[in-house]
DNA sequence: AGGCGAATACTCGATTTCGAGTAATCGGGA
DNA sequence: TCCCGATTACTCGAAATCGAGTATTCGCCT
């Protein structure tokens, strides 16, 4: 997959837009925010300004009209190009098409989490499971709301993926949480002892690894077999 | 939350293997590697470099020696200062403490779902469900493998978080091609039957919605009721 | 009538991010 | 032994990102 010359989501974000209809940049910013895309799509008007301007150097929209009121700021009407069209259906094709890894910052906090004590993580896990739930009540409510208002679910799928994605993660923090304070979490017991031997000997965590049986003893057996550039 | 002075994911990541020991910047990179943490973390040799001597700035690292051997290049390493451990403390409360909203390819892209054919969606979906489900495969792979080499679990639940995001997204891929082929996501009908009009007419889509009644009849009564701002 | 907060429409430049490029050394095989 | 590809370690400048700031006008309330 060759890199996009314009990259920013946002950039598929004015291309949709304006797939339906030219526009000023400062009108698409509302028309998202209005449909409610700017929660899929962050939006933020230093972006959109540049974002316009690199689609407009590619070819892939033009400037169709600049209107003046008064003493308003100018408003340059964009419209999209052939090729603008092309680029905007291979990149939809794309973004449905083709997982792309994205990066979550839990998946980044969770990777250092021996940073913690056990029991502080358990605490911290439980405070994100409380906003969790309350976001994803407050998820549902705005689709009830919009099933009143006879809008059809084609146009918010992506807000029904999102609840998905934040059900999981419930679910995952809840369970994590659970097995850290149930001890199943291969690897708790060990991770908590030395929490223990550091808090009492008052040693620098790092020590624990450079003699691990004079600390542990034989009981964490598998300390030995792990290669050392594994923690 | 007062925003980070560093607040690229990596810095974290710096902070978090600095707290174990000094390292110089390219030491950092090969033991994130050697540790997957890469693949939670987006690493990046020039933006390592700039994070580093951005928390040096801030007085959250310091140069401890600049090594030299014969004529390689200099390595500068670095060690964590006491601003440094609290950042990082507080970072890591922060990541794992309050959920934070990650923007996803996948949720992008399904904002601009109406703008492909039904059918094209579906085979789209079904191409993405096939590369999930492989992933899903392998990542299942790694973590027996690392059973077997007696490396507790606790040091990849980051990777565990990661294969519950891509069951969640299998899922809902799967279940949403399967609503879109048996009409049963609401809007699918009139989707659909747009489509048709554009083809059968040869008109622009936008063309559909400046006089919906002339195109679609009375059949799709909530149109009306639609506000003008939302597609 | 006129005051003022919200909305309109965009600008600007300081950071940040990126990744290809450079240049030296190491190590194993012919 | 000497060649070559992999590894080590970092540099550089172009491009992207950001969000606070500006200046005007609208419209509602008193």
């Amino acid at each position: 997959m060759a890199k996009r010359k314009v990259g920013n989501a946002l950039a598929f974000a004015v291309l949709g837009s304006l797939s339906e209809r030219p526009m000023h940049p400062y009108e698409i910013s509302t028309m998202l925010k209005a449909r409610g895309k700017d929660v899929s799509i962050k939006l933020n008007y230093g972006s959109l300004y540049s974002v316009v301007s690199a689609l407009d150097k590619h070819g892939y929209v033009e400037a169709v009209e600049t209107l003046r009121d008064g003493n308003r700021p100018e408003r340059t009407v964009y419209a999209i190009t052939d090729s603008g069209r092309a680029e905007f259906e291979d990149w939809l094709t794309e973004l449905i098409g083709t997982p792309e890894k994205d990066f979550s910052q839990l998946e980044a906090g969770l990777a250092y989490l021996p940073a913690f004590a056990p029991d502080r993580v358990v605490e911290l896990l439980e405070k994100r499971a409380k906003v969790l739930e309350q976001q994803i009540a407050e998820l549902v409510a705005t689709h009830e709301a919009l099933q009143v208002q006879q809008l059809p679910r084609l146009f918010w799928v992506e807000s029904e993926f999102r609840l998905e994605l934040l059900t999981a993660e419930l679910k995952f923090a809840r369970r994590l949480a659970a097995e850290i304070q149930a001890d199943e979490l291969e690897g708790t017991a060990f991770w908590r002892k030395g929490f223990e031997i550091v808090a009492e000997r008052g040693i620098n965590p790092g020590e624990l690894f450079k003699d691990p049986l004079k600390y542990f003893g034989e009981e964490f057996a598998w300390l030995q077999h792990v290669p050392p550039e594994a923690k």
